[in-house]
DNA sequence: GAAATCGATCTAGTTTAGCAGATCATTCCT
DNA sequence: AGGAATGATCTGCTAAACTAGATCGATTTC
């Protein structure tokens, strides 16, 4: 009961902060009190699926009913990995905290800077990339945007070394992405469309 | 509220059919009433998200989360195109009566013969070509297999006439899951992979 | 005709999601 | 110091999911 629920709460939480949204925002697009978002996000209530879905939908999620045979298939395409990888989850533990440093100086630094489109993309850069599992190597380029980004918020960087800074996550984003399984890739390793029920001469 | 909500309530009556229980076999799987899972399949309740994921899991389903932007994709491998095509759905409306009737054939012949595996086979293959959308020049070959199961089991046929219905079967259940997009044809035409949040730059 | 199994439908009772709306502690910015 | 926005946490209240279990008509088999 709790482990399942549980996903699907820590889905919708990170779907809403990859949009940018706040509870509030989002209790107005889909329709319920930002009181009730928060106890479905800490996985305090056992949502009806009209709920669900009209959740899902206010943040471009769709709910589906897949064949377990078909999960991996599945998981390549809507990027997973994170959970079923014990260890690789503790290494980018440390990316995501970075990441939210990141966040929260870019997002000051816009308030003091509002002009500055390049912070804004910077934090849609990081935003997406809380979604990759961050590999250890990849680490230090994360550290030295954030830096950058932190030198310049103090006025001891120029916009040329954020705007690097910026180049330099959005390759990263690129990278990790196409460092996903494609499907052009491993579409003879996954399961085949047709094998979705049971098997056969049982 | 409504659409959604019957779509799940008829791709678990179709998998547990699929799967060939009935409804108090899964209720018992699934730890509900009988009573429960009629309603819910008739989609006259607006389940618990938990009861979703019990069922699901009886049925050897997994409740996903995926961003509409992969929605192609994944429904490239989950297998749809039932509901979404509306007039070829209404062309294998009668394939499906006739899959039907060979069902109940078979099942009692089973009864009557049931040392005859080529039987048990031909039920298992009907079972898988029910979710498949049947074109109508592909219905003679049903109906062939549908008169020799009748015949074999009115003693009129032999048993090698059962097994040539029973390739017969087994080749158009091939074909067909052949013929859905498989994912080395339209990957390129599929959403990648990496574009899962929202679009760059916004 | 008897027995079994199927899905649908009722009764009655308990639990809980969901709503409306207020409050609160943080944090950040002026 | 004040103001704005964040997420978490309360208070009723109502609607409905869920439980346990019995019953029903239809099929099907013996």
């Amino acid at each position: 009961m709790t482990y399942a629920t549980e996903h699907i709460a820590r889905t919708l939480k990170s779907a809403r902060e990859a949009r940018g949204l706040s509870q509030r925002a989002l209790s107005a697009k889909a329709g319920m009190p930002q009181s009730h978002i928060s106890k479905i996000e800490k996985g305090a209530v056992d949502l009806r699926v009209s709920s669900l879905i009209e959740l899902a939908r206010a943040l471009d999620l769709e709910l589906e009913l897949v064949a377990r045979k078909t999960l991996p298939a599945v998981h390549a395409i809507v990027g997973r990995g994170n959970e079923s990888a014990p260890s690789a989850a503790e290494s980018s533990r440390r990316a995501l905290k970075e990441l939210k440093q990141i966040q929260d100086i870019a997002a000051r630094a816009t308030r003091a800077r509002p002009t500055v489109i390049e912070l804004a993309q910077i934090q849609q850069q990081v935003r997406e990339l809380r979604h990759f599992p961050i590999v250890r190597d990849r680490l230090d380029t994360i550290r030295n945007a954030a830096a950058a980004v932190k030198a310049y918020h103090e006025n001891t960087a120029s916009l040329e070394s954020l705007q690097d800074a910026l180049v330099q996550l959005r390759d990263l984003r690129n990278a990790l992405a196409h460092a996903l399984p494609t499907s052009s890739d491993d579409a003879e390793m996954v399961q085949p469309a047709y094998s979705l029920d049971d098997d056969d001469h049982g």
